[in-house]
DNA sequence: ACCCTGATTGCAAGCGTTTGCAAAAAATGG
DNA sequence: CCATTTTTTGCAAACGCTTGCAATCAGGGT
């Protein structure tokens, strides 16, 4: 009975060392095969590899990552499952790390876990970076992925801190967006429908809202922070907001589920005429806001485009970690559906 | 100018040796005070802990792995990232990984990578586990992790092989519910909107369908495939239908996004009262299916079950790896909500 | 044919853990 | 208090790869 065969037996797994062996070379030259630029002969390469392919070996990147100190994983810490939005958020990330030749190792959070903890875990596997979309990033954590010279970079949020890096929409004008619009169709009577209170986000576009309706000698209505980004929390925000003794005539809502949830309630619950009766503007631009049941006006957040930052910067530290922490905000555009009435001509 | 101290400095990471040193101990100690059944005293175990927490140290990840030949990651291949459903099923899969101390690596095929491209990109990091939602499981995929003893499941994909283990919804059965309730409710014309014609999804969701309409002595009065599961695929593809000289009086739709569009195209575009003129029954029963906007009568898939199963199984195979492999049928139930007419009193 | 240069190669020392084994220490029983 | 059993401990050998270094090789010029 032999050792190990070619083949397929279910045996040890295969090592560079058995490729060696069997294309009569060293171990040297089977990692020198396998890597890019290494200092290696084409007919030895041919060789190794043809070998490879018969033994059906693969290199090892657990241990690949060890010793060259590059695990070529990026850790994704998500909070939020429930908005669409972060679907496509996800798409485009894990396909850009993809590109790059990286991994995605992604960690949910959602259920009420710790950050720093969720942190912590993904340290270990001592990624290459790190993207944190969710709350606050403890000074702690910033500090133990400096420490260890990870680039952090927070997405989406917003933690107006200076010592790391972020990109994010800016939700500051894009609420400001909104307002304009609203006020220019001749709503008056704005009201807030906001997310968390704690969520930068929500504040953010709140602010936004807020300044420019000042700006315009008005102010706000009235708001509300709904309990989560959801459809049904959305509802019940709105119901809140629409059963008031004056209620508003135009609802800015968070993100575009919130405004399902609001532009529903109004007109299935309230019998409300939307745009008429009721103006909502939401926010993201997810897909569903297209659809001709919503039609929702909406300010976009550019997903696409943060998510090419968000790697750059990644990118870009990962060459030269001594680099100044940058925040970057791109812009948000309107998108004129049909839950804002037109112009008046 | 001191090599190494505590504290926080920029340097080398900090290994298992730097605390064993810190606590006047092996490093063997100190893995086996991170490791939880391991054979070390209390009061060792303290000393360790608490020097690891001085140094903030944590065990690496790679090593480890390397070492014990188990990395604790499960890789997830996916292709569908325009259903939302699928964010849950992420939000359910990472959660329940994460419950067992394990991570998720995730690879999104959609955008045209090959899955066995795919598979090999993932397996060179000796998951423990892979989960596949995507097309066919070739037999050469199959065999790799076999070979290599690492359990592969199948999700929401009968790729219908005796050599995998499979977790699934019952399609078959959610076609026939679907058919069944038109039935009942008077509707005669009924046409299926599939999904892509390849995905055994679709298929089997119109099989189903078509079974039970011929069981009741009805045949499938017309069908179509949209290019894709969207929201506008589905639009398309309603529209071609209901433009026909004799139209269907009811749409089964392959998922919720494209029976949110063929709802749309109905109501807005050629004027259908829905239910009266038109039954749709969807998919997955997604979140939004419940929105006044839509009321989405639908057949629920039971994900969270489907997903406890599958770690279930995987789990249940890391333990005895020559099991023979399984396919688990789930069965979906209705849901019935506003796009289907009530039954005749 | 000979020396010099640059491209390939193999050796061996890591990377940061875990773990079998045997020695040391602590606990137990008489 | 000693012999015996049970815990704890440290040593050193893996795990599968990369890489600096020195040795080897091929080629070019004279």
């Amino acid at each position: 009975m032999r050792e190990r065969d070619e083949g397929a037996p279910a045996g040890r797994r295969v090592t560079a060392m058995d490729v060696a062996r069997a294309a009569g070379v060293s171990v040297s030259a089977v990692s020198r095969a396998f890597t890019p630029g290494a200092s290696v002969s084409a007919r030895t390469r041919a060789r190794v590899m043809a070998a490879a392919a018969k033994l059906d070996y693969m290199p090892n990147a657990l241990a690949r990552g060890l010793m060259t100190q590059r695990s070529n994983l990026i850790g994704i810490i998500l909070t939020n499952f429930k908005n669409p939005l972060y679907l496509s958020v996800l798409d485009h990330f894990t396909h850009a790390i993809q590109q790059r030749g990286l991994r995605a190792l992604v960690f949910n959070i959602s259920r009420g876990g710790d950050l720093t903890e969720a942190a912590r875990q993904i340290l270990q596997y001592s990624v290459d970076g790190l993207i944190v979309s969710a709350g606050a990033i403890s000074p702690l954590l910033a500090g133990q992925c400096a420490r260890r010279q990870i680039p952090v970079v927070a997405f989406a949020r917003n933690p107006r801190s200076k010592d790391i890096d972020v990109v994010c929409a800016d939700n500051v004008a894009g609420g400001r967006m909104a307002a304009r619009l609203l006020i220019e169709r001749g709503y008056r009577r704005i009201g807030y429908l906001g997310g968390s209170a704690q969520a930068s986000t929500s504040q953010d576009r709140g602010k936004g809202l807020v300044g420019e309706l000042e700006d315009a000698g008005l102010s706000l209505h009235c708001s509300v922070h709904a309990s989560e980004y959801s459809y049904e929390a959305g509802r019940v925000a709105a119901r809140a907001l629409l059963s008031m003794d004056e209620p508003p005539d135009a609802l800015f809502c968070a993100n575009d589920v919130l405004a399902f949830g609001a532009l529903d309630v109004a007109r299935h619950r309230f019998g409300l005429s939307v745009p008429g009766q009721l103006g909502i503007v939401g926010f993201d631009d997810i897909g569903l806001a297209e659809a001709d049941s919503f039609s929702l006006t909406t300010v976009r957040q550019p997903i696409e485009e943060m998510v090419r930052e968000t790697i750059a910067l990644m990118m870009r530290r990962m060459e030269d970690p001594r680099l100044e922490p940058e925040t970057r905000l791109l812009s948000c555009s309107l998108v004129e559906r049909g839950t804002v009435r037109g112009p008046r001509l």
